[in-house]
DNA sequence: TAAACTTTTTTATCAATACAAAATCATGGA
DNA sequence: TCCATGATTTTGTATTGATAAAAAAGTTTA
């Protein structure tokens, strides 16, 4: 049963056949597979190192481990799909084209409800806004709707933001925890479609991002594309 | 040094207490940190233990291991964003809806230039083609535009599609081994616009998703939500 | 000086063993 | 029958010890 691929370390090589086994069937979905005891003495290696291909399986998804109860193939229930969200600045200075980043605002207000929702913080309390445009080679090409937690980041209400874009700046001086990302696409109002050099009611990819440090949010940004150029794409 | 939770892994005490120390700046970003042997020691626990503590959070993007060269802390050049593509019954019936498939469209005939492309497959060659609509409650949820490479699948040209979805033909029938997706936003036509009880122009979310069997390419697919309620989201 | 080797440091992997924790299964009592 | 409980099995984690591999740094040679 050993397939001994040279070179490579033997928990891999664990790992690509039991794939194969999974794919071919050899091993049903549903199924238990032998205990990590017996398939040591099978590949003729230790149980840690059958445990580790075991286990690093099962975070991709495929298979199931439960103490006593064994490990078992799964079908997976959806499909898990990791996208790189790039920094704005690399993300066009990466195609060769010039970099700029523009303030349209800079206000310390009460957010309005949809925001509020979103922020988790108590009504009333003002909060940084600013909006602002990324261009590539002078044409735009984001545009950014932030709110800033000033509870949370009271330094921010020192920053100007007029050489240094939100983004650059909270990742200089803020480490953050947690974020949540959703996705989504919506037509652009009049404003975003004259800001992005759009026709009204064009489509617009949206990202909305929420940021925490420990328990507490630090910021909540909308970032406008243009969507008939703005692709997410990734190979697992 | 030891902070010892109690209960928790001694490898999964060390990662927090590590991730603390980058977040903190106690570990500078771009700095090297001590080597395996001396933390095992003021750990106080093996060099294996803090091996698997390392080795977790350079999977996770913090650290950047290399022999010799020891490890250092990154700076992470994007954000690394993990998201689950349901498939489109079990996401209609989660939330209590009925779902309903109707197949519009099943031809087989050569692909125009545009999905060509994408099949990798020599021009000329007939290409089993579907357009269906999933619905929810009666609502058209998502359109689905897929060509199926016949070459890769020949089974897929004796199956009518009527009952069961390409989507979950192909689950069934076809074990998969990579994918690539695409997300962006588009604007309605009038056909589109129509199935999805839309108006002409309205936002589209997309998915299109390519997907592999080895080297073959077994299925490219469109998939068209309407923009406004589709929301793909995720917590890191 | 520059290219080709050698040394040495550091991480990567593996094995063998031990104990912990979880969950199933069987057993016995109410 | 049903529930509680304890034995047993299986995975999870940790330790120790050892070797391999990579790559930087140093050394030698042409």
């Amino acid at each position: 049963m050993k397939t001994k691929k040279a070179g490579l370390p033997v928990y891999q090589s664990i790992k690509t056949e039991m794939r194969e086994w999974i794919q071919t069937g050899i091993w049903e979905t549903g199924s238990l597979i032998p205990g990590e005891a017996t398939l040591a003495k099978q590949f003729g290696c230790a149980r840690a190192t059958v445990n580790r291909a075991l286990r690093e399986l099962a975070e991709e998804g495929k298979l199931d481990r439960r103490r006593k109860a064994g490990t078992r193939v799964i079908t997976p229930e959806g499909r898990s799909v990791n996208f790189e969200i790039p920094r704005i600045r690399l993300e066009i200075e990466e195609t060769g084209a010039a970099y700029r980043y523009a303030l349209l605002l800079r206000e310390v207000v009460v957010p309005p409800a949809d925001v509020l929702s979103k922020l988790e913080i108590p009504p009333e309390l003002p909060t940084l806004h600013l909006r602002c445009l990324h261009y590539a080679n002078e044409a735009p090409f984001q545009y950014e709707d932030r709110w800033i937690n000033l509870k949370s980041i009271p330094e921010a209400e020192q920053e100007k933001f007029e050489k240094i874009s939100p983004n650059e700046w909270l990742v200089k001086h803020v480490p953050w925890t947690d974020a949540e990302h959703i996705l989504s696409a919506h037509n652009a109002d009049a404003e975003k479609a004259e800001l992005l050099s759009l026709a009204e009611r064009d489509a617009l990819f949206v990202i909305q991002r929420r940021t925490w440090r420990k328990e507490n949010l630090v910021t909540y940004v909308r970032l406008y594309y243009p969507g008939r150029f703005y692709q997410m794409r990734t190979i697992l």
